[in-house]
DNA sequence: ATAACTTTGTGATAATAATCTCTAATTCTA
DNA sequence: TAGAATTAGAGATTATTATCACAAAGTTAT
């Protein structure tokens, strides 16, 4: 079920940041990169980029560097972005509609593909050509579309109720938008990302000084 | 101008996490929590949560707990929550917009003041009461505003220059929402958010198994 | 061909963070 | 009041993650 090595989360985190910029390195025509390049345009340390690409194999040749493609390819197969993936949202809010709206989602693979929401003034309508669907159709969407990913856009308040129903649909891979701990069976792969706790990183390094 | 102790990055995440569960608690009418309580609710440990309260003080009584709302209050303070934060965003495209209208930061006690962007059919639009204003007006609006906070809603090949601007008009924290890493001075405090990477932790974990 | 240079991959080391374990303070029960 | 139960705090330990340092492999210049 889960990888054969334990690897970092934040290995994770930087190798979507480092095929971002291998993408734009081939773009551009540069055909071999160092641990070097890539570390200077991610902030990381040369080290650490390399460090990083072992956990998966021996993609680099002594003395030369990687081939940008050939390494951005290696790492969109290994963060399973060689393919697209359907996502449904739930939450029909100011949240919902952004993400829908969102074009950095489309750039990475990732096609939302419907929005779902309880409130009936809303069924229908459409985010950026995605409509909005009553809650009870989540179901026979998941399965129509085959979607693996959600994303919990709703009040914390319904935030566990959202994530119940999304894993009764068979949705395994969960993002939690709502500020508010949401228990799930250890099957189900779940991020929280809260927004203001970004912020509050912030104003507690500046507080006090 | 930094802390006496390092403190750990994740230890100011879950403290903005058991300040919520706090603030609910209190609500409920609930006058003391344990270490337990509040680890329970928010995904942790309860040495965790007494090694991260530990970094501050000593906040509860032993065979007691913690009063919810003065460990609230401390928590609160210690985030730099305990006043309110203007912020301004840079981008007025569909996530400037959504940031705007997104009740979470004003619950958190920061305040969207104003919008910039470089677009002059979107100046003078308002989003949820925030006024579009050019990039030149920026610097003044900190000025007026006392703003230390602001947040890169540009596209990647502009986030560069939006972090310019901002250093420039005196702004030191910044929350970046584009997928590209900007290079800012040491004394700057900068946090990247990568929306897309997000779902990449959960495609990452769904590959091949 | 040789020497100087570049760069990867990796074992060793250091730094960081989480967990464990125990003590001390407090409350509850009988 | 004595004993059992609860719980915070903190030092010690363990686990995890990042950095260092260097050998191996490749390139370039002369």
């Amino acid at each position: 079920m889960s990888k054969k090595f334990k690897i970092p989360s934040a290995t994770i985190g930087r190798l979507s940041m480092y095929s971002r910029y291998l993408k734009d390195a081939d773009n551009k025509g540069i055909v071999t990169v160092s641990s070097r390049n890539i570390a200077e345009a991610t902030g990381v340390t040369p080290a650490q980029v390399r460090k990083d690409l072992a956990y998966f194999g021996e993609f680099g040749t002594r003395g030369v560097g990687y081939n940008s493609r050939e390494l951005y390819n290696y790492i969109m197969k290994i963060l399973g972005l060689d393919r697209s993936w359907p996502v449904a949202v739930i939450g029909a809010g100011n949240l919902g509609r952004a993400l829908c709206h969102y074009k950095g989602f489309a750039e990475r693979g990732f096609n939302i593909c419907c929005v779902f929401d309880n409130d009936p003034n809303k069924i229908g309508e459409k985010f950026a050509d995605v409509e909005v669907f009553p809650m009870s159709a989540l179901e026979e969407k998941v399965k129509v579309h085959n979607i693996k990913l959600g994303i919990i856009a709703v009040p914390a308040s319904s935030a566990q109720e959202a994530a119940d129903n999304m894993i009764k649909a068979r949705i395994n891979g969960i993002i939690n938008f709502a500020p508010i701990n949401v228990i799930v069976n250890e099957n189900i792969l779940l991020r929280r990302v809260d927004l203001a706790a970004q912020l509050e990183y912030l104003t507690y390094s500046l507080e006090d000084n």
